[in-house]
DNA sequence: CTTTACATACATGCACGCATGAATGTATAG
DNA sequence: CTATACATTCATGCGTGCATGTATGTAAAG
């Protein structure tokens, strides 16, 4: 086939990561063919076969061009520094949660990640890499915890790694809510509402 | 072939799950075939669609094999009606992640369904399912807490139906930290720390 | 004799990976 | 500026292997 120009070929690219995520989430991963991607992309399998070495390659590239930019904004705020660690964190935690609730790719994509995809043999790299990331937001926030801790505002039964432990553990469980939430209900205001609720728990009581 | 007494065909039926539990595990539920699930088994696919009209039935025959006895635990505990609902809640979220670390078939078949089986088409109802049980779980839980509200034991910030969903958001996502776990490190007595802190939080602090 | 509990056999249809072709963009030499 | 050489960007076709569902055979249990 004729040889596009760059540009045109970036476009061809994005428009097999876009089909890529319509049909992972219809499909799943696993049962989708590279065949499906392409007659969904309005390409062959040629196209995907040239961009991407296997199935594997779009799935992380889908996953990476959607999350990357969101990564690093625990470790910024951690390197602030701030005189209010607990609402920084709060804050960012809660942006999180309505992102995963207004932003309808990002929900799709998170979608799949945790519902649609099986994490055997070539995908075992996958998570290796999310828990390196789940950790490096782990260190951060255990960060903004123990400064917490210095600054007199963490309730005595909270050791700064716990907080933060259990803080992820709340938020991806709630996440999980988000995604699996069905009919029309809205799941967002709970979860919001939980965690401000659970960084008031946090706080150091006054007597 | 000879025809086996019922006892024995029951016998190759617990075999054909065991199996399925094993090779699901290694390859997840898409990509392994009934033919690999029979052969694990010593049988052929004959017997596996005698005892199950397809894939689905198998999967949910593995998980009900292993989660149904444990379902009803929490409403047994709503019903009885303790004067210490949160310790009562307590224990019974520390047994699920106790049971969680060192239950290895139990492990094993919470991480088939969360980390090696996609949910779409088929599978769909089943996360229905899985969502109306974690919905009896919460109804359970929110009666508890309700009843320690009742009691004055349970903090202001918290109303009974908040501190239900944050507590199973914890819970769920304490166990992915289990199945998470890589190398040697044990996740589970970091999970119970948090489980005792997040119950010491939750109680209506002295004045 | 009928039903059960499988094994075997068959037909169909994907999905994958590779190899090759084709036509155009792009860089370089003169 | 132009011609040539090469690299890109896909489309197409082929062979292969597997997975599925069903249909049928069969021997013993009930």
């Amino acid at each position: 086939m004729a040889r596009k120009t760059k540009t045109e070929a970036e476009k061809t690219r994005d428009a097999i990561l876009d089909a890529a995520e319509k049909v992972f989430y219809e499909r799943g991963v696993t049962r989708t063919s590279l065949d499906k991607i392409a007659q969904a992309a309005g390409v062959t399998r040629g196209a995907v076969y040239w961009h991407f070495r296997d199935k594997k390659e779009v799935c992380e590239a889908m996953m990476h061009r959607v999350f990357l930019p969101h990564e690093d904004m625990l470790e910024k705020l951690a390197a602030r520094g701030s005189d209010k660690p607990l609402d920084d964190l709060k804050h960012s935690c809660l942006h999180a949660l309505k992102l995963m609730a207004t932003d309808k790719r990002r929900r799709n994509v998170a979608s799949i990640m945790t519902l649609r995809c099986e994490y055997v043999e070539d995908m075992e790299g996958v998570v290796t890499r999310r828990a390196a990331c789940k950790n490096r937001m782990l260190v951060s926030s255990e960060k903004l915890f123990a400064r917490a801790r210095r600054l007199g505002a963490l309730a005595p039964e909270w050791t700064p790694r716990k907080a933060a432990i259990a803080l992820q553990a709340l938020i991806s469980g709630l996440i999980m809510g988000v995604l699996e939430q069905r009919d029309h209900f809205d799941f967002a205001p709970m979860g919001t509402s939980c965690i401000e609720a659970f960084f008031k728990s946090l706080q150091k009581k006054a007597l």
